[in-house]
DNA sequence: AATAAACTCAACCGCCGATAT
DNA sequence: AATATCGGCGGTTGAGTTTAT
């Protein structure tokens, strides 16, 4: 058997909380805290809700320090890249915005930023249409060059698209998947922004594995990475690492091109746990104008996308 | 000035891994 | 060991507000 129910469903209050109900569970966390029982807290205080509600309404908009209004140019820049390297996770990226909550964050950029960066102009129902035709368009030929650029021309499939948005930061991964397209960061961080294909994705078809990786790029801080694997990580570290593996990978050395640090704490791209190498840097440090560059290349600049120096769109 | 369309954002929903029973 | 909830997360919804026609 499990736990007993945490609150009626049926009987609990829904919807907007009254300013009563705010000043109530201000007090009530200002003088106990949460005691790490969010379920236990609404009849505690004398609330009519369920525990998710208040924990909710308290990290995004009741808890101090949070911040509300326009973001900076500096939060959208953090945002922007972030969100190129590691997708829609916001509460990693609103980790790295102090006052920010992950809500908020996810829908500036849904209203906001993903516009700006797509180069999306609001407006009426008929633009709107339009522009789904043209970001169809753009997915198609983003790809379209993206496979001719390091294939010649081979025609893509579907679960080549979800293999080089889910696995592009592994390139030996990709070439020994699909032979001859050498994947890099920027093809992988383009492909999942643009059809909004999570890196994690692929985890629908493939089997979660916990492996050790083992270190085997560069160690030269200077290189660059035209060889698809420079890391500033000790040659031969070994990193715990759980990651979504397709049949036959499990266990194999695999180069770990995009180890990324944000705010002091080492990520691996894939998983953004806390990792145990060496202090690396992000290859991925765009610019704001890299950024929408990278965000809303078209068919011409998916041209210029530089397999030899992900940094460079 | 009226109203239809578009936008914003707080809150809900459902999923998943961890954990209690 | 099995089962159900908890806590946390990302996706989605819809009421209220703003803007365009």
């Amino acid at each position: 058997m499990g736990r007993t129910p945490c609150c009626d469903k049926a009987n609990v209050k829904k919807g907007p909380w009254s300013p009563e109900e705010d000043t109530k569970l201000k007090e009530f966390i200002g003088k106990h805290g949460t005691g790490g029982n969010w379920i236990a807290l609404p009849q505690k205080a004398g609330l009519n809700r369920c525990g998710k509600s208040c924990r909710l309404r308290w990290l995004n908009y009741l808890r101090p320090n949070i911040k509300h209004g326009e973001f900076s140019e500096e939060e959208e820049r953090i945002i922007c890249n972030l969100f190129a390297n590691i997708g829609s996770r916001w509460s990693i990226i609103a980790s790295h915005l102090p006052g920010r909550t992950d809500n908020d964050i996810k829908n500036y950029w849904n209203t906001k930023l993903k516009k700006k960066f797509l180069g999306i102009v609001p407006s009426q129902k008929k633009q709107q249409h339009q522009l789904q035709l043209q970001q169809q368009q753009q997915h198609h030929n983003l790809f379209s060059s993206l496979f001719s650029l390091s294939q010649g021309g081979r025609n893509t499939t579907a679960p080549d698209l979800e293999l080089v948005a889910g696995l592009g930061e592994f390139p030996s991964l990709i070439s020994q998947r699909i032979p001859g397209f050498a994947s890099t960061s920027t093809t992988a961080t383009a492909a999942s922004a643009l059809l909004q294909v999570p890196y994690r994705q692929p985890q629908q078809m493939m089997e979660r594995s916990h492996t050790t990786m083992i270190a085997f790029g560069n160690s030269d801080p200077s290189c660059n990475s035209s060889g698809g694997s420079c890391t500033q990580i000790s040659y031969g570290t070994e990193l715990e690492y759980d990651y979504d593996v397709g049949r036959g990978f499990e266990g194999e050395q695999i180069s770990i091109d995009n180890y990324a640090t944000y705010g002091g704490l080492e990520y691996n791209s894939r998983t953004l746990r806390p990792g145990g190498g060496g202090h690396v840097e992000t290859p991925l440090d765009y610019t704001y104008e890299e950024i929408k560059h990278l965000l809303s290349s078209n068919n011409s600049g998916c041209n210029t996308i530089n397999n030899d120096n992900p940094s460079l769109p």
